[in-house]
Order: C-alpha cells, then sequence, then structure tokens
DNA sequence: ATGAAAGCGCTAACAG
DNA sequence: CTGTTAGCGCTTTCAT
C-alpha cells in the first residue's frame, strides 16, 4: 500500500500515528491512498510490533440471577467509553481468573475491567501478576495498590436513611440483594448494608434489614418478613432493582399505600426509577458514568504511570412520588 | 522458551496446534516447560502468522428500550458457546457498518454474528466486502447466500394462534413490539405479526393487532386499545417481555380475570414466563440456544467452505395457568 | 522530513 | 518425528 503512495511504509505508520511530523503533501498522498485502497493496518501485525492491543477486557458476570439492565448499563458505558480512546472491548463472561490470564498473558488486551468484585475476590490477587493494569468496578476489602471505581454505596445507603429521617420516619427497613450476593460477599451489597446500618444507629431509627431474591416471590417473602418484623415500618429503602416492582405491589396488597402509609427510597438507576407506574423517590445507580470513568481510569493507566486510585462517586437522591413526611 | 524444553519453536508451535504427530516424550517435555514457564503464545503474533484470531465479533443492539435480559441471553449464549470453540468475543454495541468493517478489514475476527436484523438492514450489503463469514441471528427480507438463525417466530406466532383457538377462543389479539422497533422492520416483530394474523385469518378467528411501548403507561395504553377494539377478546397473545407484567396487571385491574375471563399466551424466554407471579402459557424464546447455534455456524464457515444457509428453531409452546377453554 | 532495516513472536512450508 | 527458515504486516530505532 505504502508503495502506492511513493513513500515508504514507516512514512505511512507515522501518518497514521501521528508520532512524527510529515509534511503537508506526503500527508495528503499518503491519506489518498489509504481512503483509496481502503487500507487498514492488521490489528496483529501492529499488537506484535507496538504492544499495544487497542482492545480492553471487560469481565462482566451475566448471571441472570443478578441484575441484567444494570449490568447491560454498566457494559453499555465502557464499550461506548472506550470507542472513544479507540479501543474495543472484549467480552469475558466466566468469572474465574482463568479467563484472566488467557486474554492477559496472551497480550490480547491493554487493560482489564472487572465487575461485580467481591470483599475477598480469589481474581484480584492474580491481578498482581499480570503485565496490563486492572480496573475494579466495586470494591474488594483491601484496596491497595488497586485502581477501583463505584457508586459509593455506603454514602448512598445513609442518604436514603437520612432522607427518611428527615420526613419523620422512626422506623426504617432496607430490602437487599439476594442471600447468594450477600454470601459471595460482593461489595455493593455489603456498604450498602453498612451505609443503612450505621446511619440508622446514629439517627437512633428503629432498623430492619431483609435480603430478598431476584423473584415475584422472594419480594412477596421479604416484604411479609419485615412487615413481621417492623410492623410499623414506614420507611422503606430497596436495593434490589429485579424485585422492585413486585416489592411495591406487595406492599399494596398488605394494605400499605406509597407514601401515605410508608414511603420507599430505591436505589436503581435513574430509568427504572422513572419507569415504574409511580416515579420512585431514589437514589441513582449511574451505571452510565461508572463504566465511564473505569475506562478513563484504565486508558490513564496504560497510558503513563498514573498510580492506582479508588473513586467513589457521590449518590444523588431524587425525591420523587414514593416518599411524603412521615403522618 | 522453547529452548527451555530442548526443542525448536516449531515443534512447541506443533504440539500447541496439535497439526502434527509429536512423540510422546517430547510432547511431555514440552507441555512441562510451557506450565512451568507459564507460557502462552502471542495472540497477535499468532494472529499474524497464521490469519486466525480466535476471536469472534458480536454486534449487539445495547439499546435500553429493546428487551434487555432477552439480549442477555443471545449475548451469553453467544460468548459461552464461542469458548467451546477456543474463541472470545469482542462486543460491538453501536449498530453501524463502521464497527464491522473495522474489526474485520483489521482482521481482528475470525468471523462475525451480528443481532437485531431488521427487512432492509443497511449492514447486510457491507457482509458481502468482507473477509470473514457473518452470521445473522434474525432475517433480513432477502437472505440469499447469507447464513441465518433463530425461533421460527412466524410459526410461534401461529402456535399461540392455534393453541387459543383450540380453547375456543374466537376474539383474539396481540400485543406485540413497541412502534420503533415495528418502523425499523425489525426482524421478528414482522414475521410474528405476520404468523398470528395468518393464522387467526385462516381459523377463521377475529384479530386485532397492536404494537406496545417498553413502558407501563405503554402496556396499559396498548390493554386500553385492545379492549376498546375488541371489547370481546378472550385470547391475548403478548410478545414483549419488558411490558409483560404491566399488561397482566392492567387486564387484572380492568377485570379480566387470567385465565378465567382471558387467555395469555406469552413469547418470552422461558425465565421470564416461569418468574412472574403466576407462571405464563408461553412459546418459549430459545436465546441462549439461538446464540449457540450462531456460533457453531460461524465455526463452521470459518472452518470449512460450509454453504450458507438459514436455520429457524422450531416453536415450543408450553402450557401452564395463563390459558383455558373458553367459557 | 523521510527511508532502510531490524525486529516483534509466531506458523507453515520445506528439509531431512 | 523434528529442525530450519522464510515470512506474516506492522513499529521504531538509526541514518540521512
Amino acid at each position: 500500500m505504502a508503495r502506492a503512495a511513493g513513500v515508504s511504509t514507516s512514512t505511512v505508520s507515522y501518518v497514521l500515528s501521528g508520532k512524527r511530523p510529515i509534511s503537508g503533501p506526503t500527508r495528503q498522498r499518503v491519506e489518498r491512498s489509504i481512503r483509496e485502497l481502503g487500507y487498514r493496518p492488521h490489528a496483529g501485525a501492529r499488537a506484535l510490533a507496538s504492544s499495544r492491543t487497542n482492545v480492553l477486557a471487560l469481565m462482566a458476570p451475566l448471571r441472570v440471577d443478578v441484575n441484567v439492565s444494570v449490568i447491560m448499563q454498566f457494559v453499555t458505558g465502557v464499550v461506548t467509553s472506550a470507542r472513544t480512546f479507540d479501543h474495543d472491548v472484549l467480552l469475558l463472561t466466566q468469572d474465574d481468573s482463568a479467563g484472566l490470564e488467557r486474554v492477559a498473558d496472551g497480550s490480547m488486551v491493554d487493560a482489564l475491567i472487572m465487575m461485580d468484585i467481591e470483599a475477598d475476590d480469589p481474581r484480584v490477587p492474580v491481578l498482581a501478576g499480570l503485565r496490563q493494569p486492572a480496573v475494579l468496578i466495586g470494591l474488594p476489602t483491601n484496596t491497595e495498590g488497586l485502581s477501583c471505581v463505584d457508586l459509593d454505596f455506603e454514602a448512598a445507603g445513609r442518604a436514603a436513611v437520612r432522607h427518611l429521617a428527615q420526613l419523620g420516619h422512626r422506623q426504617v427497613a432496607l430490602i437487599g440483594s439476594p442471600t447468594a450476593v450477600l454470601e459471595r460477599h460482593t461489595s455493593y451489597a455489603d456498604r450498602m448494608h453498612r451505609g443503612f446500618t450505621q446511619q440508622s444507629a446514629e439517627l437512633g431509627l428503629d432498623h430492619a434489614y431483609e435480603p430478598c431474591e431476584s423473584s415475584h416471590s422472594g419480594a412477596v417473602d421479604a416484604v411479609d418478613r419485615v412487615l413481621a418484623r417492623m410492623p410499623h415500618v414506614t420507611g422503606l429503602v430497596v436495593h434490589n432493582e429485579v424485585a422492585l416492582p413486585a416489592v411495591i405491589a406487595t406492599l399494596r396488597e398488605r394494605g400499605r399505600t406509597i407514601p401515605d402509609d410508608l414511603s420507599l427510597v430505591a436505589v436503581c438507576p435513574h430509568d427504572i426509577a422513572v419507569g415504574q407506574p409511580v416515579p420512585l423517590t431514589s437514589v441513582d445507580i449511574p451505571a452510565h458514568a461508572i463504566g465511564r470513568v473505569a475506562v478513563e481510569m484504565a486508558m490513564s493507566r496504560v497510558a503513563g504511570q498514573q498510580p492506582a486510585e479508588t473513586r467513589l462517586l457521590a449518590p444523588v437522591l431524587t425525591e420523587r412520588a414514593t416518599t411524603a413526611p412521615a403522618r
């Protein structure tokens, strides 16, 4: 191809990379030939010579029980943002370290992004042995030397409780993630729980916590357990997007009118909060933004020697139709 | 690395690929060194030399309005299945042909799989210009020379109608996809509509069709439109997983008891059908299986000279709690 | 501002 | 059954 433009291959390489000054005319000719011949550099050859692949690995847990639509938003956030940095995304769905090592050691990717981090995640130690930088969406217990990003779920839990407390609610409950998620000590579930519990305690509120399976019957059970433990509950925080509709329906069936009898704060993505029959007061999970930040952190680590850092996005609570002053 | 095992690099290559007989002892030594040194072939170098990347491109429409969980199942089906062929998956989410050409012309992938095919999909013509084979999940109008796979939605529509007719229902309606999906002439929506309509006509049933936005209010509207057009409807087919719960809730609010007053057949993945408050009679959308078949077709095209073919999976209707004989 | 040439780490003839 | 070697198509010194 280079020869068609009457230049050397290195010149073509340089106009493509911009890593050295090219005279106007030369650049013109090269760019014209590129266009006319529909030339594309061979990704493998480029990777071999430059040890950069322009590909990012994204390890996403595509378990169906877990909140699919939220994951999807993370994924789109990552993919869209990666394109901004001229990168494509390799999707790994088996959350074992084998996949990590395969793509990393095989030099298939420039960096890795991992979702669904657990407190003591077995994948984290292997990251240390990889040449490529990694960014975690979520926080393991020990974040030393790690790049992490997530919504500050602890602050989110606190914000939800404070909102309810300010409205005068004294009996609050949290309906959270499925027990499977809790047992894995998935980072966000633990942090949410902690924030909710601590803030409730600090404000002197009665508080209860119930996990909730992501199914209709799971939601019914969770609501019934809450009502049994705390019959006079008037403030409810729900951190389970899948169960949300069923939780609301069950509350109604049990004779609780929202927000007259009971105020509800959801912790979920914006579109879910406003897509319900009645718009929910909610703490937003900015999945798309988190995905974007993850990519930005990854790319900056790839580029320079930016040190690892952990970034927690501040929660934003938006009041909608499901919270009201306690009577 | 090869030298650590006392063999030539080509021998290593051959034990890895199995493309030529290796003596027992030699193979042992090589495999041991591989393990001890944690050796991994460089993907780029391999791609350069062999012009095989062991990567598949998957173009998935990650629009939020479209049924996210179903898409996710396709994606996991593809990724999981790709791994059985020792392939990874590059995820493209912008459904323009630019992405196709980038990954194909750059030799980043061995084959392409595209979802969300429209009747006259603008991406299809560009496939012809690519070196890599492509498989479509869904059917464009003209499938000549194309590899396509999907549920036979037309047969699914017919099956749903036949089931209702056999139960004695004479007034049937279909609540379908959002108008945006219809206007793009997304393949499955058109085919479903056709199957429903034709079978209803052939059986002499009164039939009505209403699109349905994927939101609570969209569902309410659709139900109300159906009831307005066809007050005595007793058979309903719903092909819109997102709206499904709201459709059912609205029906109840309008005083229709299921299945006493009205029988309902959903067209949706198995887990959605059985995850509702009451298990739905449904025609399964075997998303995982379709994804798997797509990969199999892609790999067989990559391997040999299998000709392009289109495969439509036969629908399976499972009777559950939402259909009953007409009174 | 451009070219020449040495790899990058594999695969696949081609020899034996 | 195994080794030698010529590329694969780029990037990047090193020259000029």
